[in-house]
DNA sequence: ACCTGAACACCGTTCAAGT
DNA sequence: ACCTGAACACCGTTCAAGT
């Protein structure tokens, strides 16, 4: 009946994100996954299609732990809100980021997050095919954002966590080949001052601030 | 000698290239690439440190393929220029959207890129650390973008191409849950006529409009 | 309804040994 | 300098069979 099987997915997530908080996405594979369960491996079958079903379930278990935003602000306010808890909830757990980036935002919370969006841009006045396509340009940035911050903070080799590790490229490897890059090189020192908030808001600042141009230049015709 | 190796290395990735063409990045292990070449797997690290390595070579290989900004243009103008040469690349290479995505711009190509788009923004008379973060967001956006419009493109599973196949979510496969994403569901029509291209053009317009209009606020302090 | 056993068809990588 | 042979430690998934 569906209840139980209701309960033995919930519990296969739940493992699953164990495992991923311990030992990050290359170790979430279906057979240790059988294995902290006490279950041979083919199992899992049975209770989910694929591996890629269980991902999903895994991303939309930590989209669960985001707070749906006041519904009485403004847009701006409301999208702004949603972004900061995106953050706040992908960059506390590990890999999650990688995770949301690749898996298709099917799972029901993932889609009342989407929709979440895509109302406040209908509210700011745009038309539904913009909105949504608004939406989407919305949830890529912020994935792209939080990507790169967590690739900041762990960073794959933690052998030297290099300060000079900036934005995806170690500019402290680039050694005396530094002259084809002038501007990365000039910037290298001053990136490390940069705190991954006020980055994260800048970042935000200037795709609202060019959505609501748009948005204003529609209203005006 | 460095010339042998040299050659070597880009018989691989010519290879590996091929590998990718015609399966996709699934279809793109050391096990597969090392039979085309007629050689035993583990020859393969010889000439390459790992997969990691090689699929960074790879990635380079097909940025060579993107031709750098008139260096006479605005700064918006070969930022502009950057994006649709990107998209352009990108879109014309299975599975390099991804490829680009997961995999952090090392190379000398990419670096040379992401230098111009650096210089760009510098030239806006931005400030090296923020130019740098700018053009970090100019390069997720844009793969944010693409990768999304490749989705649509080519969707995973092609025995229903389905129209209503919406910025990653299946709208047609709401059924009657769509109730609880009305504002999806509102979009599901219109979602159709909008063209890549269209969307394409929209998005940057709105991301540049959005770091032009922070740079003229800082110009009047 | 839920799980096991056995198997299939793969992976990336290492390392001593060959030439 | 460049490659092979053999091996290690894994993968995701299927399918008949058990209970």
């Amino acid at each position: 009946m569906g209840s139980r099987i209701g309960l033995a997915r919930d519990h296969l997530v739940q493992a699953a994100l164990e495992l991923l908080e311990e030992g990050g996405i290359a170790a979430l594979s279906t057979r240790r996954l059988a294995e902290r369960l006490h279950v041979q491996s083919p199992a899992l079958y049975w209770h989910v299609r694929n591996k890629d079903e269980l991902l999903g379930l895994v991303a939309d278990a930590i989209c669960a732990r985001m707070a749906t935003p006041p519904s009485g602000l403004a847009p701006r306010a409301r999208l702004e809100r949603i972004a900061v808890e995106y953050r706040r909830v992908l960059m506390g757990h590990r890999d999650a980021p990688r995770l949301f980036a690749e898996q298709v935002p099917t799972g029901p919370c993932r889609m009342l997050l989407y929709e979440a969006a895509v109302s406040a841009f209908r509210d700011a006045g745009m038309p539904p095919g913009e909105a949504v396509s608004m939406a989407s340009f919305f949830r890529h940035f912020l994935l792209g954002m939080i990507l790169e911050e967590a690739r900041q903070a762990h960073p794959p080799r933690l052998g030297a966590p290099s300060p000079t590790l900036a934005l995806g490229i170690e500019l402290s490897q680039l050694g005396d080949a530094a002259t084809a890059y002038p501007n990365l090189r000039e910037a290298a020192g001053t990136l490390a001052a940069l705190k991954p908030d006020d980055l994260f808001r800048m970042g935000l600042d200037v795709l609202l601030d060019g959505m609501e141009l748009r948005f204003l230049r529609a209203e005006r015709t």
